[in-house]
DNA sequence: CGGCGTATTGACGCACCTCAAGGTAAGTGG
DNA sequence: CCACTTACCTTGAGGTGCGTCAATACGCCG
């Protein structure tokens, strides 16, 4: 079962960070933070399961928190793969009709995870237009962020893919290029990328090409120049074109490793 | 050029029925409507092209728009197909920085659609609670649709996804199954279900399996038990529980047919 | 050590993409 | 009304990336 985790000043900062709030003031932050419990989840603990009734929204302050789906013959699909500062739950909270999960939530890491009750944030929405305006802007980039990777999905070969979503993890959650360890198990990562085990297997030897090694679960991007060329060919045909121009926002990730 | 449509009684009703202002008085809604315009597209008149500055927010209340990006060598990929109810431009409204069109807007269809300057969208949901939550209302119900279609791109045949897009857009605009007109064009189908045109015409007849029948434009569902046991086979191996797992909501679809 | 979950490797097949060549429908100008 | 153009769609032959199935190897813990 997960820990509560008392208040104090390592983790307060956590909760004057939560960008649903920013734009309040400290004081505005504290009472809209006195329903809300900070629990700490160790790896593989569960927050809630496929089926359950929804109950909490949650604000990742650490960690991160694997969604997927559960087959009835066991075969796991992985729906999204959220880190610190993301949001749990923030769309059931808005849809009519019953409130059923239909994915499990389970730590991917040691996470530090902030609970409130469901009917918090549609109260927070309504008495706060500043969160209304935070809510609406992280759930765009969401909707942007889940357009970008259906083209990529559709465009681009698993090298491409794996290369963006290991350069992606790097960037969002801070790692050092030069050499880091990925957080997640290789099915995890497969799942993530909507590709068989084996073929993740296979493409990792690939990934020399664009410049980045993998060993075990340690990662180096060590040739950003080849990764930049790799990320923009090997698409055929036609395609090639266009997953440059979804790839723009990739590239920006990677300028963010350059200029590190 | 869209040509602008005075308000009347016929297309009054349009603005009173608009999702995102369910919940206010007719007086509420006619004094946020005071910024708003309403144009007449004929099919293929251009809303807006990718890189023009954001400059609107938009209601389709007839007809349907296609919403797709342009590679430097002129090949086209579908980003959505809004229809009638549906709005545009939400998302970018709420984004931090430059606000730059990445999709070209175009008209699939003559329709009907209301015009208003994006920082009006921003207004209304500060001012109107209400409208801050049907605005996240329907944002998370996007965001669900585009879970389950992602998850359904990569687990199912094209026979089933090109099935499921009939079914649906069967279901959403309205027509009725016995035979009705596809109102777009087999390009536009192909490259909305991120398939190439020449898999989709040999996909078409393939169609029969599940009980439905296309020929040129016409469409007719004629085997709904057929229908719904095809969506859920086909599908190999270990993913076949996953697709019907996220057919329940395609199967929501054929359950509406039926009810018709 | 043995058991278990996770990861790799190989052989094989198939669904879909690619390239290329008609074919059909709709609009245009004489 | 008929030639002509253009856009859209269909059909064929061939290649390939990735899924499938199955066997093996590795790392971890009791």
């Amino acid at each position: 079962m997960p820990k509560r985790v008392l208040p104090n000043n390592a983790n307060k900062d956590f909760i004057k960070n939560i960008f649903l709030f920013s734009g309040l003031t400290d004081a505005e932050k504290e009472t809209l933070c006195a329903d809300g419990v900070l629990y700490s989840y160790l790896k593989k603990e569960i927050l809630y399961r496929q089926t359950d009734p929804v109950t909490h929204f949650y604000v990742i302050c650490k960690g991160a928190v694997h969604l997927f789906q559960e087959a009835a013959d066991g075969s796991l699909v992985t729906e999204h793969l959220r880190v610190a500062g993301d949001t749990i739950n923030s769309t059931p909270a808005f849809l009519p009709g019953s409130k059923v999960h239909h994915v499990n939530a389970v730590a991917a890491t040691d996470s530090l995870i902030l609970d409130f009750p469901i009917s918090w944030l549609k109260n927070a929405v309504q008495n706060y237009s500043v969160v209304a305006l935070n809510l609406l802007c992280s759930l765009s980039q969401r909707a942007y962020n889940m357009e970008l990777e259906a083209r990529n999905q559709s465009r681009m070969s698993s090298q491409q893919l794996l290369a963006c979503f290991l350069t992606r993890t790097c960037v969002i959650e801070g790692h050092d290029q030069r050499g880091f360890t990925l957080p997640y198990s290789k099915s995890i990562v497969a799942s993530r990328l909507r590709m068989m085990q084996e073929t993740l297997s296979r493409t990792i030897p690939k990934l020399e090409e664009c410049g980045i090694s993998v060993e075990n679960k340690h990662v180096k991007i060590y040739d950003l120049p080849k990764l930049e060329q790799n990320l923009c060919s090997h698409c055929p045909g036609a395609q090639k074109c266009y997953a440059r121009s979804t790839l723009q926002k990739d590239a920006g990730n990677i300028k963010e490793l350059k200029a590190a």
